[in-house]
DNA sequence: CCCATATCTTAATCTACCTTATTTTTATTG
DNA sequence: CAATAAAAATAAGGTAGATTAAGATATGGG
């Protein structure tokens, strides 16, 4: 099982012993799949957050009237899932698909939840996690609520320009909150 | 000091001993502000994380060409802070400012990092604390990309009735991201 | 209680961004 | 390497929401 990265990543944060580790692995499955396929479906239970080894993941909410909205994008070294429905076992909201042939290794609410009994300091781990993923977060709305489109989008392209070339313009236009069409004039300056 | 909703809440998650929460109590500092008074100012460092135990706050950014938008707003049991800036000790990004008279209690970055080293389990309490501020900001993020104005307005009055009852038009338009005209407008139905 | 100032409303005009439609370019697959 | 589909560009008309400005209604301090 390819754990390399994610145990670098790990190490920045908490130490764990070998048997630790062990145990954290023996908790881990691998998952690979290809472009265009779906690691989790709108209204489907959410059981299990991924930690990305290579590829990139795009999760994105579709609205009734059909309307696709991107939450995030994933790459390398990221963490992705439906956090809330998986947090509080409920079926999904949005629908997570990959863009490139991904790498994940993917782990189960019980899982996590055996982790911050047995090891807490993943309690500590996971914080570290959530405050990082809520101040993205943060960040994002104030741009969203300050900035106009054209501003957003370079914005976009300086923090993940590994991103922004390998997604399609749509998907771009639909993390940004506007239309492909849009955004192609944007981008024609 | 007023601390008994601050434990009755903290009780949800962890179990503190009595001592426990004697050096967590050690680490707090009571604070009162009346209306208008700031917080904290943009640019200024932002030392402390705030609980409150009464009044309503309203944290906005106020961006280059003078438009304000209001990132959160925190009533009673809340936390609220730069948060950002806060974790990193850099300067605020962001304005507090007290919306109705407050009573809070204060702790600073030292005290929290303390009290991971001391008290372990505040790293479960902050996991989950961050947990819903990011599951919080995520929603608002799928709300602001999929859903028209007038939609966000209502979501808003059915989530937060007792904090929109109490905040200005203005005040409100600026979460929603549109201008109070229009907010007005909207209203006007 | 009154004046000053902030807040809210209404309405006209304007623009950033959307919709629909057509064409061109780029991927995907047999 | 066609064949087909998907993505991107271009263009015209349309709308949600912005801007400006003026009047109506609070709110608060002296």
């Amino acid at each position: 099982m390819k754990t390399a990265l994610l145990f670098s990543n790990i190490k920045k944060h908490i130490t764990l012993s070998e048997e630790e580790k062990a145990h954290f692995q023996s908790l881990l499955r691998e998952d690979y799949l290809v472009k265009k396929k779906l690691l989790l479906s709108q209204g489907e239970p959410c059981n299990y957050i991924y930690f990305v080894n290579s590829g990139i993941l795009r999760a994105f909410y579709l609205s009734p009237e059909g309307k696709e909205s991107t939450i995030m994008f994933a790459a390398q070294d990221w963490w992705i899932t439906d956090m809330y429905c998986f947090l509080n076992e409920l079926p999904a909201m949005v629908t997570i698909q990959v863009v490139e042939n991904c790498s994940m290794l993917k782990l189960s609410k019980k899982g996590l939840d055996s982790l911050y009994e047995d090891i807490p300091q993943f309690n500590k781990l996971f914080r570290i996690l959530m405050q990082n993923s809520y101040c993205r977060e943060q960040l994002r709305t104030i741009q969203n609520l300050s900035l106009p489109a054209k501003e957003r989008y370079h914005r976009f392209l300086e923090k993940y320009p590994h991103i922004a070339s390998k997604v399609t313009l749509k998907q771009i236009a639909s993390y940004l909150g506007i239309t492909p069409e849009f955004l192609s004039a944007i981008r024609g300056k």
